[in-house]
RNA sequence: GCCACUGUAGCUCAGGGGUAGAGCACUCGAUUCGUAAUCGAGCGGUCGUCGGUUCAAAUCCGACCAGUGGCUCCA
């Protein structure tokens, strides 16, 4: 069945390339692959069932999979051809491009990098067809006696009549599932980007093999605006503009611990008060200890799962590293909880804290604001009865997404199921798990599954927002956890005056604050909205003559609540507007002599870009608009606005 | 922690066995300016740290520290 509705019949078995054919040579020339009711298949690979039959060209969006699989069986024949002694190990397609993982006896360095792109070319030129071949597992086993690597995929394969497919392109041979483009010759518009170390099957126990990650595209312009891309978002790195807006900075004597400067506590602590703001009504903020005995460890059971990322402190008395820095706040909140005796009238019952937390992180793993050592998060621990998740899931999600919401951010959810290191008996995880997804279905959102990639105590929703290169970080999260009441004795006493196990809710907003700043740092790229950057308005006398009159206005906006200032320096005001600019203040008020006697000021708002028209507004006027965004925390700013009102 | 790369002035970077460089920032002076960097002068670095090779090391080699990109882990 072709989408225009018309059918072709063709026997089990017959080609793609035959049914492209006969629909058009010149369609054959173009077709990438082709779709078979929605499943994407290369034009050699043999069809097995009929259905709805599209093919796939350059314009259609699966195509780039296809393109970048196959160039990364490119970049392993061009590895191959250069480095005869390189084992290889698997090369799929990822977003925006693909990588090829190879154990050779010495790492590859940029030089080779090169060498291998320009061999690349040589391959792409030599037009090999991809020949696919399907085989048996022993005869298999014989095409890969020198990839040992291989061999071991292999052993995965226990049923002996098994179909196993290869292809081939050229001098390469490759265990592959598939699809491939029609020959190495649609591979045009590539890049190698970088190299890297990978475990061999993400095993840390297991060797490290040399990873090379590329890019790939039917365009040319899709290549190099890819580039661009990738640029740009270096712009927006919070790193990079964490240092030249002066927000905070990192130094070896701690490092993965931020330094906040005067400017970036001031967003902190604005960001902090938000969210406590938010809370007010529905949450209960507590404060906990940061140090504690070992003992409060082993009975939450972070001693035997998470010693490894705990600060550990030396008790002087007894000489033994048996205090440790809190890495989380839940047994400490469990602590509050067991100290009263609770009712069920009481229930749900949110504490919510925003204590600093440490973790020793892996050194490899640190990584400017996202993964530090150090850290606060908004945290919230929910005490509530079994029949009440569902509504709990619920009223969680909609306060968590309503608060990215108010920040423009976009979150997607993610399912995580029981991984393997982890407590509490399996029939405790299938309510859990069925409970958290029976929630998280009546609230009717998408979500994608995760198994294995649950807490240890227990499932979990994660709302994970990407970076500016697209790196996704989990930052809110809502984990169901039926094992902490077990271990802690949690009770409440119920209508029937007996005592029951309360279920806990661990909820996460912002993740962490520093995380949650680095997102917005690189979501507005450092423009924050009105009411968040250090510096609001920044007032600009144009010569001396007016310097008393703006220092005047700014004393007015500092009095309206307003972080104004003054930048009367004796440079001109070119030169103060650039800075101005660069620092990205939202506004900047020019007063001059015709403002002066007006009592006005030429607005001049962030983002309206060079040559803009700065509006003319009364002094008063212009608080009032300012003070109006900060308020409602408008995400966008209009308070420069001529319009007369 | 593992693999690769990087580390030169506060920032961005050039230099690459033989006297340490630029622009910006900063200080001072001049300029008082109508919208995205005015001119001049000055200050500022034992070239990440420690060791080795060498007549001589910022430069070559090694270890360590830190950062970057990945892997593993993770808010």
């Amino acid at each position: 069945m072709l989408p225009d509705g018309a059918t072709r019949h063709v026997a089990p078995g017959t080609l793609p390339a035959d049914v492209v054919r006969s629909i058009g040579e010149r369609l054959l020339g173009a077709a990438v692959a082709v779709s078979v009711d929605g499943e994407i298949q290369d034009l050699m690979t043999p069809l097995r069932k009929g259905g709805a039959f599209r093919v796939l060209t350059e314009r259609d969006p699966e195509a780039l999979g296809v393109l970048r699989h196959s160039a990364a069986h490119v970049l392993a024949t061009a590895v191959r051809r250069l480095r005869p002694d390189a084992k290889i190990g698997f090369g799929p397609a990822i977003d925006d491009g693909f990588y090829y993982d190879f154990e050779v006896a010495s790492p590859f360095t940029p030089d080779d990098l090169a060498a291998f792109e320009a061999e690349m070319r040589k391959v792409v030129a030599e037009k090999y067809p991809f020949v696919r071949e399907e085989v048996g597992p022993v005869e298999a086993r014989k095409r890969f006696v020198d990839d040992p690597l291989k061999l071991e995929r292999l052993d995965d394969f226990t049923d002996p009549n098994e179909i196993i497919s290869t292809y081939t392109d050229g001098p390469f041979i490759d265990l592959c599932r598939g699809p491939h483009v029609p020959d190495t010759g649609r591979l045009k518009h590539f890049k190698l980007l970088n190299t890297a170390g990978a475990y061999w099957r993400g095993d840390e126990k297991r060797q490290m093999l040399q990873r090379i990650y590329g890019t790939a595209w039917f365009k040319k312009e899709e290549l190099e605006q890819y580039l661009y891309r990738l640029e740009e978002a270096k712009k927006r790195d919070h790193r990079r503009l964490g240092r030249e807006l002066d927000l905070f900075m990192f130094h070896p004597f701690s490092p993965g611990s931020a330094f906040w400067t005067e400017r970036g506590t001031t967003v902190y602590n604005l960001l902090v008060e938000y969210c406590r703001e938010r809370q007010r009504r529905d949450f209960a903020e507590i404060r906990t200890p940061l140090l504690y005995n070992k003992g409060l460890w082993e009975l939450s059971g972070h001693w035997g799962k998470y010693k490894e990322n705990m600060f550990l402190v030396l008790d002087n008395e007894t000489g033994e590293h048996d205090i440790s820095l809190k890495p989380m706040n839940c047994p400490s909140h469990y602590m509050l909880y067991l100290a009263k005796r609770h009712s069920y009238r009481e229930l749900p019952m949110r504490y919510v804290t925003f204590d600093v937390l440490h973790r020793n992180e892996l050194t490899g793993a640190l990584s400017g604001l996202t993964r530090v050592r150090q850290f606060s998060q908004d945290d919230c621990h929910v005490f509530l009865r079994e029949d009440q998740i569902a509504d709990e899931v619920k009223f969680l999600m909609d306060f968590i997404l309503g608060y990215y919401e108010s920040f423009g951010l976009t979150a997607t959810l993610k399912f995580a199921t029981r991984p393997e290191q982890r407590i509490g008996e399996d029939a405790m995880w299938d309510r859990a798990e069925a409970g958290l997804r029976a929630a998280l279905e009546a609230t009717g959102r998408e979500y994608a599954l995760k198994p294995g990639d649950g807490a240890f105590y227990g499932p979990k929703i994660d709302f994970d927002v990407t970076d500016s290169l697209g790196r996704a970080w989990q930052l809110g999260t809502i984990q169901l956890d039926y094992a902490a009441p077990e271990r802690f004795d949690l009770s409440y006493v119920g209508e029937d005056n007996a005592e029951h196990r309360p279920v806990v809710i661990h909820r996460a907003v912002s993740g962490s604050f520093e995380r949650f700043i680095a997102i917005l740092i690189e979501h507005f790229a450092g423009a924050f909205p009105t009411w968040l950057p250090p510096e609001q308005v920044r007032v600009l006398p144009i010569s001396e003559e007016q310097a008393p009159v703006a220092e005047a206005i700014v004393e007015r906006m500092v009095n309206a609540g307003i972080r104004a200032s003054l930048d009367a320096r004796s440079e001109t005001l070119k030169y103060r507007i650039a800075e101005g600019a660069r620092m990205k203040t939202p506004y900047m008020c020019v007063v001059g002599r015709r403002e002066a006697e007006a009592d006005q000021v030429a607005v001049n708002t962030r983002g309206a870009g060079e040559g803009q028209k700065p509006a003319p507004v009364s002094v008063d006027e212009f608080i009032r608009r300012v003070r109006a965004e900060i308020d409602t925390r408008a995400l966008t700013l209009s308070a420069g606005a001529t319009a007369t009102l």
